[in-house]
RNA sequence: GGCCCGUUCGUCUAGGGGUUAGGACAGCAGAUUUUCAUUCUGUAAACAGGGGUUCGAUUCCCCUACGGGCUACCA
């Protein structure tokens, strides 16, 4: 083996918003560039000026970022030796080789119109048929090898726009050794003499690709399993330019299917199905269509790349939390499943599930501090945003939900008395002489000194002892009349965070609501 | 249609010539929590079908079925 240096490329269009499909696709070219200590880059592929869409390109770098899959080269990250990284500033490099290929009679100028080739399509649809620009078929259409060189002259002489098409051989067999795969064997006569360079001069995916995988010294080329099928004309490419010794590895990536039925996830599944397939909100441009982000949806990065790594490969043990440097340590082309994948949403869930119980109750304190502000109004001096109350929140509501932004409404009862009552709890369970009983333990709970948990709960038990009562019997009573609600967070620590005045107040309120 | 890839519980997957086919998510049941959630325990659930090869195939080979991808001057 070489000892070349490993450098792995991502390779995205700007065409619109990233894909998760994409994300992970940069996920294991990142993942397995670390592993070897090798580079990742980022190349914007953007030689379609048609399907350009504005901003897209800002959103695969902002999508990155989020992630932690940085590239230590390439577009918005501070270029590097190989710059530009963009394919539409490097357009006369393409040339070069286009013509080079032409020169050594790998690859020919094709005259066809755009008309012409729909109508031969059109026939060969009607015979059932699909039309093939190939070793079969070439001699017919025009091009510099079925015309003659003054045909040839004239044609470009006369301005007829024209592409320069690979010219492949009929009936030899290409073997591509694919690091997920293994050998796939094509015979060249399925592969058509695909368009190099387009009529605008700009290069189509297969030169440019492989023009710049071979000049930034790509190692390892990991894509979709989409591109398997022109693999074998890639093969040729490189074998044409005298690169064939330069030629990366490659890794065709099985595909991320939709939940349920078949095919591959889409957007259309996302917003049918209720969840994001993007990693960040997404407005498209000119239809102002709306694409939702697991970063807005409120996942953690660490929990989205995580589910992402699993969907399709597994480390060959049980554990399945994972952080971004110990999925480097781990990653292996060896572990990625061949089929593709249904992405299943309740296990993202799980995995965000997973991330917050590890993290600390301070740090989610923080993080949410600002949005428990603004939802309930609070001004900013006041107890309830300080770091002791925040806390003992979370800690409260840790192991109730996934998402910390479901803390503000499954805890709402934290920062504000209740505004109605769980009435069916209180027909069901209210006494008349349960007034005076919750009269007293409010006196109670006032002389208290040490307003603890345990403190609390033993004064609850000797003030229903003393009235003759069970604390069964008033337990979901008291909690629908502190929280409003029958269900909800440790009682006990609910009132010792709320404190001796607001538990009163509540009491006094509910009463009010209950004896009226 | 042609070419290529694929097929283990509902889902993500481990395994790989002889295993009680393992784990996770989701499900169900029980325990604990005088609520709910958490936690714990248990439970149900899979090798697409048919031929080979073999003493023995879920595992190797072939065929079929099914699924997917590609078949653009898109990537």
């Amino acid at each position: 083996m070489s000892e070349k240096r490993i450098r792995v490329r991502f390779a995205p269009s700007p065409t619109g918003p990233l894909h998760m499909g994409g994300v992970r696709t940069a996920l294991y070219s990142y993942l397995f560039a670390k592993k070897h200590g090798g580079d990742f880059l980022l190349r914007i592929e953007d030689t379609d000026s048609n399907r350009f869409v504005p901003g897209a390109e800002e959103y695969i770098i902002e999508a990155l970022k989020w992630c932690g899959i940085e590239p230590n080269e390439g577009v918005g990250f501070g270029d590097g030796p190989h710059a530009p990284y963009r394919q539409s500033e490097r357009k006369p490099m393409y040339l070069q080789y286009a013509t080079q290929l032409v020169n050594s009679g790998y690859a020919y100028m094709a005259f066809d119109t755009a008309e012409e080739m729909d109508a031969l399509r059109k026939e060969a649809e009607i015979n059932k048929q699909t039309f093939s620009y190939d070793s079969s078929s070439r001699a017919k259409m025009k091009n510099s090898l079925s015309m003659t060189e003054d045909e040839v002259k004239a044609a470009i002489a006369a301005g007829i726009p024209y592409v320069i098409r690979l010219k492949v051989p009929e009936n030899t067999e290409i073997v591509i050794d694919d690091m997920i795969r293994g050998k796939v064997t094509f015979n060249s006569s399925t592969v058509d003499d695909k368009v190099l360079l387009k009529s605008d001069g700009m290069p189509t995916y297969h030169l440019a690709h492989i023009v710049d995988d071979y000049l930034m010294k790509i190692t390892h080329a990991v894509r979709g399993e989409e591109w398997l099928p022109s693999a074998p004309a890639h093969i040729l490419i490189y074998q044409f330019l005298g690169w064939e010794m330069e030629m990366p590895q490659y890794a065709h990536l099985p595909l991320l299917l939709k939940p349920d039925g078949n095919g591959k996830l889409s957007k259309r599944d996302g917003d049918r199905l209720g969840f994001p397939v993007f990693p960040l909100d997404w407005v498209d441009p000119t239809s102002k269509e709306q694409s939702n982000g697991y970063r807005e949806r409120g996942y953690y990065p660490e929990a989205f790349v995580n589910m992402l790594a699993f969907l399709g490969w597994n480390p060959g043990t049980e554990q399945e939390i994972f952080s971004l440097e110990e999925l480097a340590q781990a990653f292996s082309f060896d572990h990625i499943h061949k089929a593709g994948a249904k992405f299943d949403p309740e296990k993202a869930k799980w995995f965000n599930e997973q991330y917050l119980r590890n993290r600390d109750e301070n740090v989610i304190a923080k993080s949410i501090r600002s949005n428990v502000q603004e939802y309930f109004q609070l001004a900013s001096e006041d107890h309830r945003l300080s770091d002791a109350y925040l806390e003992k929140v979370v800690s409260l509501l840790k192991p109730r939900v996934q998402f910390e932004f479901e803390m503000l409404h499954t805890g709402n009862y934290l920062f504000h008395a209740p505004r109605s009552f769980d009435d069916t709890v209180i027909a069901k369970k209210w006494k008349p002489k349960f007034q005076n009983f919750f009269l007293e333990l409010k006196k109670a709970f006032q002389s208290l000194e040490d307003f603890s948990g345990a403190e609390i709960d033993s004064t609850f038990k000797n003030a229903a002892a003393a009235n003759e009562i069970k604390p069964g019997e008033v337990l979901q009573l008291f909690r629908v009349m502190i929280s409003g609600q029958g269900g909800g967070v440790d009682l006990m620590g609910m009132i010792e965070l709320l404190g001796k005045a607001e538990v009163s107040i509540r009491i006094d309120n509910a009463l009010e609501h209950i004896v009226r």
